[in-house]
DNA sequence: GTAAAACGGGGACAAATGTCCTCTTTCAGG
DNA sequence: CCTGAAAGAGGACATTTGTCCCCGTTTTAC
């Protein structure tokens, strides 16, 4: 149900109920099934999108087919490539429902709109973006100087339930290796 | 000479003589040496940092003491460890001059200030701000997909002045392979 | 000016990882 | 419920990359 967004955006901002309204109302419905494509490359991405229920993952391509995952979404959180949703510039970016999901859309007016009109919520989403780039640094220097099994541990360890959720050959995608190298690593640990 | 700061925050950002002036006036000069620290693991980040001339980088180290470059700025950019300064906590990284360098500070304070009387600043430092997400994601990307030697190409297209002021191992370093890779993809392109 | 440190190439070898393949098992979707 | 696709383990082998040396040159700092 919606109403989860009412409650999950009260706790983290401080919003009266018709806040919640307005946010609310300027918001679009939309269910995706398992396996839809939201975004794909060449697209303007229109939306900032807030899981209701279900889980997106955010992923490029190389030209020989091959995906490599930057991110997950699971309930109460947020997804959308700000790189073309900014600019209206065609994005590089896949972003794909891997279960049923419910969400929740605003344009970039209709938020710009929403934030001058509730200015914690422009304060909330520059924090978001801000730990995004910290996420992201803390991963560009895990990749560099970490093994692949710290790499696993460390996901496992940080995100137990979106690995609870997917299959293993998306863990090796977002870790960076190949299935062959997680397979191993799961195998050397099972032996101890 | 700081006069550069006023022309290139003139051309960036639509200011008049006044705003530059009080952008100034609050600033604090200072020169660092080559190899001087100026953040260091423990420290609290206090300062937002323009460079007037010369370079600084922005690295971690991990246990086994191995850097691991993860940002270069040089004239007429801006560095920081946005984590750190946002939330007074201890920082993981090291800033350090590469260079002899010619710098300004702002505190977060002082800043957030000059972010109210100046709007166009505070529009320009979350642009300044996603454009680094993009890039960092743009090099998770890379570390994940590409293989060494594309990724010192890369490197060199995107970074020649940086390339040509650095020793090659640092190169390694913000690659994330040893040197004794990087020498071998240099010698093989050396064949060709 | 000189001693010490930094730089960086190269050999030998080991470890990590990828590719390609096969073979079960599980699961999704009509 | 059935069927084809997806998932994932594992073997064989090649490739990439790292580590540990040594060594000659260049640069730095006093």
């Amino acid at each position: 149900m919606a109403y989860d967004f009412d409650i999950y955006i009260k706790q983290h901002i401080n919003l009266s109920d018709e806040d919640v309204q307005l946010m609310r109302s300027m918001s679009l419905e939309k269910t995706a099934h398992r396996k839809e494509i939201l975004l794909k490359p060449g697209d303007v991405c229109r939306y900032k999108m807030f899981i209701i229920s279900g889980m997106v993952r955010l992923y490029r391509t190389r030209e020989d087919g091959s995906e490599h995952i930057m991110h997950f979404a699971t309930e109460n959180e947020w997804m959308t490539e700000p790189e073309s949703l900014n600019h209206g510039t065609p994005t590089t970016y896949y972003i794909e429902a891997l279960e049923d999901s419910h969400l929740l859309l605003w344009t970039k007016r209709d938020f710009t709109q929403l934030c001058v009109a509730i200015p914690q919520l422009k304060t909330y989403s520059e924090d978001i973006i801000a730990k995004n780039l910290a996420m992201t640094r803390e991963r560009v220097f895990n990749t560099m100087s970490a093994t692949a099994e710290e790499r696993y541990d460390d996901f496992i360890r940080d995100y137990p339930d979106v690995f609870n959720r997917i299959p293993l050959h998306m863990v090796a995608s977002y870790l960076g290796v190949s299935l062959k190298t997680l397979t191993r690593v799961r195998q050397a640990q099972v032996k101890r």
